[in-house]
DNA sequence: TTCATACAGTTCTAAAATTGAACTGTCAAA
DNA sequence: TTTGACAGTTCAATTTTAGAACTGTATGAA
């Protein structure tokens, strides 16, 4: 399968994989989420290549996560800010940094501590129904098709093709 | 940097990046909530390569994420079962979906709808403070170190290497 | 004026990861 | 006896990533 087709399945998680699901991309916007806004900025806090840095800004851009917004002239400067789209990234962000602070601690502790502004307490995400407010786990959740759901008879795989037999097919 | 040198970092986001950042993992996790659990189920699913996939399998098992379970014996065989540590994913996952849902629909809609057993109804999920209930979004959290921060003094960099001009050296 | 540094990239080669395809081996059913 | 399901493993070819240097504008210091 080649990247730019899981933009295209018909499912919203493999889409959304296909914009952050890769290990840089999710470090840069990690970096966002803390304020980074300048190439030299993500450089030297992740110790990322600058090739590849380059070029997943870009990739964020393009896909509308990221604004390029020049913040000088000659030599042109651009800040990296977060548009509402990747903003909204956030539950997901919280959602990894839950689950590491829950199950992939050390003996130190947390690195992180959150602060809720609103009610001031230190506290953790969680993930609630929009209907009724109770917090959701996998369990309590069934799967419907919708709309645009891929239709039952080609069902079978992501990339369209038929496992073939692995003996010789002639 | 290698990737286990992620699960290091003093940062819960980047030690859930070193387990689960991966575009393959990421949609492994997905068939395994939708109930997948066998090897040809993954590979005809998602069409990715066996060889990628076993590595992968193998991954999540030593992490503790999925479980190894025989169904058979001769020819062995097992199945991979997702485990409490797993199933914690669930709020990564519904968070990746519930984005995709909003911003990278097709006119066709949304490909998946899900129902709260509890209450009965199609909904999205939110993510809220733990401690008074409300929505959060980025902006009214403020993030403090905690006991396992990284001492200020080593703060630079993910991989401890400081930039150094890019002219010639000697 | 010359030198060093900051910044935002681009370019290049070597190393590592991924793909695609075939191969192994056990067992059941035809 | 042959075919297929299943769960992998192996290997060559391709693609990605890492690591390092290079480009080019501008500023401040010597």
């Amino acid at each position: 399968m080649k990247w730019d087709e899981l933009e295209e399945e018909p499912c919203s998680m493999a889409r959304t994989i296909g914009v952050i699901g890769d290990r840089w991309t999710l470090l840069i916007l990690r970096e966002c989420f803390l304020r980074t806004r300048r190439f030299e900025g993500f450089q030297s806090a992740l110790g990322i290549t600058r090739h590849l840095l380059a070029e997943r800004l870009k990739k964020l851009v393009r896909q509308g996560v990221l604004r390029r917004i020049p913040y000088q002239e000659s030599p042109k400067r651009h800040e990296y800010i977060l548009t509402q789209k990747g903003l909204d990234l956030y539950p997901i962000m919280m959602a990894l940094v839950h689950w590491g602070d829950t199950h992939m601690l050390d003996e130190r502790g947390r690195p992180l501590l959150h602060e809720h502004r609103k009610c001031g307490k230190m506290f953790d995400p969680v993930m609630v129904c929009s209907e009724c407010g109770e917090p959701l786990s996998a369990k309590e959740v069934h799967v419907h098709p919708g709309p645009g759901a891929r239709p039952a008879s080609e069902k079978v795989s992501l990339d369209k093709k038929k496992p073939k037999s692995r003996r010789q097919a002639a």
